[in-house]
DNA sequence: TTGACAAATAGGATTGAATCCTATTTAATC
DNA sequence: GATTAAATAGGATTCAATCCTATTTGTCAA
């Protein structure tokens, strides 16, 4: 948490109590939440928290680099006509995703320990970054 | 497209010109297309198909097999404490998403063709199947 | 070919997450 | 303690997804 105070200062983030409580409860969850699961836990402390001062907080330290946002899965929906196995490329600029192949990536075996801990039933290498026309394009 | 006919058939779905014009739509799509992209392209054939009927084709194609549902990079984001590199399985399930760390996968390195196309800035091993307590409650 | 019926559609209503807006509050600095 | 720019609350708005139901349509068997 120290590292907290100082990555703030860092990045000119003023110290709120709702950042504060934001990012303990971020950190303390294994669960990947949303901002409105966050939303609801805080909710019991301060009991007028906003929702957009949540998501907002949370957004803010994905651009200051002090957490992430995941490749989601959720709306909206994108679909994939290609039954083929192969990989995606994402394009944080344009949102392009990208199809390559990649038999190296293919035949990556994960470890026997994930494989009895899950049922596995897809497996896809996601990239992530700026495609050729959003890179020439700044 | 003949085969289209038949995956219809042997999945017990009616063939509709909704339902042609959607599946041509998205195959001959490249950019893996969302919903409402989908929508806004088939108006100029037919100007009053519904955005329901596109969203629902699609996901009963999905749920045939026929198509896929990629890993989305839409609402509702989900966030991330953690920053080391590591990698996640997302159980279909539960939406849970879960943490896995694997040295082997780290060093997966693609083609230098592929880091020529695209600006790399993030990649992760993307796993989904069933998690441990959704398998066992099944 | 026609008729019956289950399945599919259109389009309006509802939901849910994200974002926007703006008056008010507050952390940081001196 | 006063100043000031930044942050917040909470209501309004937007947008995608989903639900609802009256109407239409594809399929199959007579
Ligand atoms: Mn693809
Ligand atoms: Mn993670
Ligand atoms: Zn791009
Ligand atoms: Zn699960």
């Amino acid at each position: 948490m120290e590292s907290f105070y100082e990555q703030c200062k860092a990045n000119n983030l003023k110290i709120t109590p709702q950042r504060v409580a934001v990012f303990k409860a971020l950190t303390s969850s294994l669960s990947h939440p949303s901002a409105d699961q966050i939303h609801r836990e805080l909710k019991k402390e301060f009991p007028n928290i906003s929702l957009d001062t949540v998501n907002r907080t949370l957004l803010t330290f994905a651009k200051a680099d002090m957490i992430d946002v995941v490749e989601g899965h959720g709306d909206p929906r994108r679909f994939d006509p290609n039954q083929e196995a192969h990989h995606h490329f994402y394009c944080i600029s344009c949102r392009g995703i990208f199809d390559f192949h990649d038999s190296a990536v293919d035949n990556i075996s994960v470890s026997p320990e994930l494989e009895k801990r899950f049922t596995i039933t897809g497996k896809r290498l996601c990239l992530s970054g700026y495609c050729d026309n959003c890179r020439s394009s700044q």
